[in-house]
Parts: structure tokens; C-alpha cells; sequence
RNA sequence: GUGGAUGUAGCUUAGUUGGUUAAAGCGCCAGUUUGUGGCACUGGAGACCGUGGGUUCGAGUCCCAUCUUCCACCCCA
């Protein structure tokens, strides 16, 4: 197929008879930050390059080979998002959110981009919904967070899911857990894959999460990390696993949950469905203490997370999940001829006015092509407008689900449909209910 | 970036050892006499058989390349 009419690799077309479900969930997830607080922000989907080099990290996969990166007509070099929280902070400090009430708490929904081979769960276009949560050190910040995470799933109708907490420390007890690892490893270094020897220089906690079966039988007898966390690092964590069993969130510790951005500290967590194929995360995030100011801010501990929208929205289909369905047409109106064409235009007109949804014909068909159009999109109720109908201002409004009629006045048609509609999905309910 | 699988109408597929105008079901459109959907019947539109090469008298069918989609590695949401 020509590429004009094909789209890009790795995207996705969301379309019409799909939508209403994420509009759902993404319904679900600002509902639910508002509970907690969290107010929607919204940032650019490109940022100056230098934004994600020093927030995701130079040395991450995503920064150094993932990134949409290009040279705009001004000489700027610019790269489209490849997750969010890099330009949340960019903006909260250029804003001065960060210098106003602590903590600042806001959320967000928006495509991501990333030069990955797609695959299930993973996209080159992608959404994420996220919070950050500014200005907040205490463990309950952390066991919060985690909580609001929890309940945008559980309100989505999602309950078969796993969460695993960590802790990776500060830089400054990691120093000494890094020199352990260091250690332990390069006593293995003959059964090391590749690029695992290579992390054992840059960065040896990621070896701990390699999927090759060599490695991970080594990693296996590995030492801990939170065998090594300072007192401080200790106590924070020991906080957070007190708050998250105080609000009845069971989780498991995890030592080798290592998140693949640099700006992580102390807490990080995730959220993993075994139904979605290797893409296993649903949701992923921890603290980063050391960002704010990193970008050029003032020191300001901070946490939060990010949820993979596909990957939710791929879970609720595996675990069959229902969603509610997509809103259908109250009425139909059928015009027969010119003349009833206008008078079906006006009508409309006003019960649009009146917040119905209604539909007539544009395709100038015939009635029966009409009534077909109409029951194959649903429509709840029509009504056929003819000569008859005009000159008596008044027409039959059929219920499409039962086939009644009953006779109707023009001048009295928002009243009339209001009544039939909520009568008929009351039957419909006790008719489900018996 | 590495591996494996896939690719025929909008969708799901058939297409025998390569042989003339590529089938079917669903869907779509229109009809089956006078102003009413869901059933049935009839008819119609719709495919350069992913793309480009090659082998051959002849290829949807064989070979090569390329792309897409899917799955795994990797990485991450």
C-alpha cells in the first residue's frame, strides 16, 4: 500500500466505534486525581533536546536511542516527548509553580514517542496518564501516590494486579551498594552476557533485571539493595510500607525493580499485569528527589508516576473487562420528501437545543433506507414526517427496541422524548433485573 | 538493533502439483409495487492477490529483496 494511505509504523488509529471507552478511562483517571488533588496540566509535546538529556538521563536506552530528535528551521534542536515527566518539571519550575504552595500537585494525559520495534504493548506513538507530586518528602507522599495509581485501576474494573514496591536509595548509600555489586559481579564476569558487562561499569543495578537466564541466576545471589540503604533511606522506606499497609494496599517488595530513568531515588514502584504479553508494567514511577533541582531548580523532593494507556487499555480487554457503551442517537427523524425535510431540519434544531442527540437524513433516502440506517446505529427512538404529520404538527414516535408508537405533538416534543426515553430504559432495567 | 511468524475485496477466509475474465460469507449500496428497521430473497459496487524484481510460454501460487503487522529479545509505560 502507498504511503499516503498507510500510517506510520508503530501508530494507532483509535476510531469512532472504539473512542467512548478511552474517553471512559481517561474520564476515570482525572476523576479520580481530583480526588486526591491532582489538577490537569498541560505541556508541549516537543521540548528542547537538552530538557530529556538531563532529566531521563544521557546514558538511558530511551535518551540514547529512542528519541524523535530533529533540528527545527530555527537551528533548535528539539525532540518530541518521550514521556512526560521531564516537561512537567521544565514547566513547573519556568512557571514558578515550584517557588508557590507546596506541594504542587498536577496530573496529566498525553501521546509519548519513542524509535522502539513495536510490539504488543509497546507503540511508537504511545499515551501515558501520569501525576507529579512537587514538594513533598514523607513516606505517606509516597504511599499516596501509590494509592491514587491503585484506584484509577480499580475504577477502571480492573482488581487482577500486582504491585511491587523498592527502594534504590539515595546517591549516597547507592555509592556503597554500587561498590557491593561491583564487587559480586566482577567475580562473575566470565558468565556475564555482553551488555551486561558493560552495565557493570556504567551502571551494575541494571544487571539486576537482565532477562537472560545466565544472568539473572547470577543476579539471583546478589546483594540487596535495601540491605544497604542508609538509616535515613531506611526509615523513609519502612514509612512507606507502614502507610500502604495502613490504607490496605498488599504489595510485594521487589529488590531487583530497578526503573530505566536516571532521575529515580529511594521509592519506585510498579504496577504489573501478567495478562499483556512481555509488556508486562502497567504503571511505573518513584521519587526523584534530586530532579528539581537537577534542572535547574531548588532542591524539592518529588515523586510520581506514569500509566501506559494501551497497556491498560489491553489488560481490560484480556481480563474482559466490560466498559460502558458508547452513547447512542435518542431520536431519528425521518423525513419523506422536501418539504418534511425541512420540517425534520427544524426540528432537530431544537431538540439539539434541548441537548438530545438526534439525527435525520442527509443521504436523501428512501424511508426504508432510513428506518435501516437508524437501526443499525442504534437510535432509540424515530419518527417518520410526512404531509400527514405537518399538517397536523404531530407525528408517532416509535420505540425501535419493542416496536411501539405513540402519537406525538411537534410543540411539545422535547417534554414527550425526555419522558419516553427515561420510561423505556427504566423498562429496560427491570426487564434486565427479572 | 537481533530473531521468528504473517500479508488475497472494509472484515474473516477459499484458491487443488504455477494454466485463460481471482471465489465465498459477513459488511456496504439498491430493489422485492402505494409511508416504517430487525427476517428472507434478488441485484450491484468493491481486490493492480503488501511492494519491487526474477524464474517461466504462463505466477495469488516458485525464488530474491523490501515494507507492514504480529510475537519474542532488548527497553520501558
Amino acid at each position: 500500500m502507498a504511503e499516503i494511505n498507510r500510517a506510520v509504523k508503530g501508530t494507532n488509529d483509535v476510531l469512532p466505534s472504539e473512542s467512548h471507552k478511552l474517553q471512559f478511562v481517561e474520564g476515570k483517571m482525572l476523576e479520580v486525581a481530583g480526588l486526591y488533588g491532582y489538577n490537569e496540566i498541560r505541556v508541549p509535546v516537543f521540548e528542547h533536546t537538552e530538557v530529556f538529556l538531563r532529566s531521563v538521563g544521557d546514558t538511558t536506552d530511551v535518551v540514547q536511542k529512542e528519541m524523535y530528535t530533529f533540528d527545527d528551521k530555527g537551528g533548535r534542536s528539539i525532540t518530541l516527548r518521550p514521556e512526560l515527566t521531564a516537561g512537567v518539571v521544565r514547566s513547573a519550575i519556568e512557571k514558578g509553580l515550584v517557588n508557590g504552595a507546596l506541594p504542587v500537585k498536577v496530573c496529566y494525559i498525553g501521546g509519548c514517542y519513542r524509535y522502539e520495534k513495536p510490539q504488543a504493548g509497546r507503540l511508537r506513538e504511545f499515551h501515558q496518564f501520569g501525576v507529579e507530586c512537587i514538594g513533598a518528602a514523607s513516606p505517606n507522599a509516597d504511599a499516596e501516590v501509590i494509592s491514587l495509581a491503585r484506584q484509577v485501576l480499580m475504577s477502571v474494573g480492573i482488581e487482577k494486579i500486582s504491585l511491587e514496591i523498592n527502594s534504590i536509595g539515595c546517591p549516597e548509600c547507592r555509592k556503597d551498594y554500587h561498590k557491593a555489586l561491583k564487587e559480586y559481579f566482577t567475580a562473575n564476569t566470565d558468565r556475564l552476557c555482553d551488555t551486561c558487562l558493560e552495565r557493570l561499569e556504567r551502571n551494575p543495578m541494571r544487571i539486576l533485571d537482565c532477562k537472560s537466564p545466565v544472568c539473572s541466576e547470577i543476579a539471583a545471589g546478589a546483594p540487596v539493595v535495601t540491605d544497604y540503604l542508609c538509616e535515613e533511606c531506611r526509615e523513609h522506606f519502612e514509612g512507606v510500607k507502614a502507610n500502604l499497609e495502613a490504607m490496605g494496599i498488599s504489595y510485594t517488595v521487589n529488590p531487583h525493580i530497578v526503573r530505566g530513568l536516571d532521575y529515580y531515588t529511594r521509592t519506585v514502584f510498579e504496577f504489573i499485569s501478567g495478562d499483556i504479553g512481555a509488556q508486562s508494567t502497567v504503571c511505573g514511577g518513584g521519587r526523584y528527589d534530586g530532579l528539581i533541582s537537577q534542572m535547574g531548580g531548588p532542591k524539592t523532593a518529588s515523586l510520581g508516576f506514569a500509566m501506559g494507556i494501551e497497556r491498560l487499555m489491553l489488560v481490560l480487554e484480556n481480563q474482559k473487562i466490560a466498559l460502558p457503551e458508547a452513547a447512542k442517537t435518542d431520536l431519528y427523524i425521518a423525513p419523506l420528501g422536501d418539504k418534511a425535510q425541512l420540517t425534520a431540519s427544524s426540528l432537530c434544531a431544537k431538540l439539539r437545543g434541548d441537548g438530545f442527540r438526534v439525527e435525520t437524513d442527509i443521504c436523501g433516502r428512501g424511508l426504508k433506507a432510513q428506518m435501516k440506517f437508524a437501526d443499525k446505529t442504534g437510535a432509540k427512538f424515530t419518527m417518520v414526517i410526512g404531509d400527514n404529520e405537518i399538517a397536523s404538527s404531530g407525528a408517532e414516535l416509535k420505540n425501535m427496541r419493542t416496536g411501539e408508537a405513540f402519537p406525538v405533538k411537534f410543540d411539545s416534543l422535547s417534554d414527550e422524548l425526555y419522558k419516553a426515553i427515561n420510561k423505556s430504559a427504566f423498562d429496560d432495567l427491570a426487564e434486565a433485573i427479572l
